[in-house]
DNA sequence: ATGGATGAGTGAACGGCCGTTAGTTAACGG
DNA sequence: CCGTTAACTAACGGCCGTTCACTCATCCAT
């Protein structure tokens, strides 16, 4: 009997138990709850360059070289995950958008909605938007939020209800406001936040010009 | 002759060499050393979890154990070097204030340096705003710098050069806002980022209410 | 002057986690 | 029954934080 070194396992899985292979074609299902693995422990860590290889294959009870069957190597796994969850969270504000009437209340309605995201995952929004794979990656597909908010400023402008100007110019400072004081309360949850309501309004009137209420 | 594993060296000290151990009295020396190197690291790392104490003292040609007649670990020689770091930092926001002849153009100054300086510094900013750090620990230290800029603004209304009105509240939204620009300035410095004095006199005119040029 | 205390700094080692490679095993489809 | 798919075990090499026992040089008291 050698107890030493139990090859890797310990693993947390709540085990009803023995998580049985794959059949035979979807050797694809294991891929994604890879992913999801790591997208659960990146929300926990904040920082992508926190999270092991091990850790994500001991969460879901597999060997840890089980994951190099769907993935070249670490920062391929943590760079599908992060792709994964923007697109997910695309969506929902796009679908949190289409809820509203006006341009305005859309407008609103997508700014809100990711700012709760980032309350709710903030883990996942600052490895998204502040980890050091910025530096080490380009994330290209992190643009297609920018465009769709620089979008909703200009409907907001086509219809009227904001002054004309440069909706990019008039995007980005909407969006650097806003990501800061997303930043700043999940970076420091401890301080007295007032509402993200009332902050994300007065951004609304005073940087778009936009009337909100 | 052993030549197999060389302790802990291959240190990059540039080698005018032989770095003498220090006088009685000055010991303290090598604790600002320490420091000096754990900034210079952490600016390239931008990242407090990815610091070894082992880099650190490769850094500048000493003994890895040489850190603990110092630091308790490396979670307080990290939590030191940012301290000094933000006491520097708000020293020279300070000074580049005492420049400017009126409250806005002080204001201004404030912000400026603030950006400019993390455009410098990008790892440090990172480390000091936006690390997993700020979770684990207090750092309240830090406080200082919101509320001289709070000071900051309560001087223009005071001057009545902005609306008068809850200066706290304020300059929330206008850290928010410049936190937020030069956050993702410095997550992405690919991007084809507009000046940042123009975007921060657009805060400064809309979110404050101030005069600028 | 001299010898013990003390300050400044080492060297070796322990235990741990990590990324990754190489070779192996078990089930399934034809 | 055989090849392919899905997954595994074992192991290598590396870096890390931290502990312990140790070496010097210097200073002070005798």
């Amino acid at each position: 009997m050698d107890m030493s070194s139990p090859p890797d396992h310990g693993a947390p899985r709540g085990n009803g138990g023995a998580r049985g292979r794959n059949p035979r074609g979807q050797g694809e299902r294991l891929r994604e709850e890879i992913i999801t693995a790591a997208l659960v422990l990146l929300d926990e860590l904040a920082d992508d360059q926190a999270l092991s290889l091990r850790a994500v294959a001991r969460h879901i009870g597999i060997a840890a070289t089980s994951v190099y069957i769907h993935f070249a190597d670490r920062d391929a796994l943590v760079l599908a995950a992060l792709e994964r969850c923007h697109h997910d969270l695309v969506r929902d504000i796009d679908q949190a958008e289409a809820a509203s009437p006006d341009p305005v209340a859309r407008l609103r309605g997508r700014t809100l909605c990711l700012g709760r995201w980032a309350h709710e995952h903030s883990g996942l929004y600052k490895v998204m938007h502040e980890s050091t794979l910025n530096r080490r990656n380009a994330m290209a597909f992190k643009q297609s939020l920018a465009e769709r908010t620089t979008a909703a400023v200009q409907r907001c402008m086509d219809a009227g209800l904001a002054p004309a100007g440069d909706a990019e110019a008039v995007s980005l400072d909407l969006r650097a406001a806003v990501h800061g004081s997303v930043s700043m309360r999940v970076n420091q949850p401890d301080l007295p936040w007032p509402p993200l309501e009332d902050q994300v309004d007065r951004f609304l009137t005073k940087l778009v010009g936009v009337p909100v209420s």
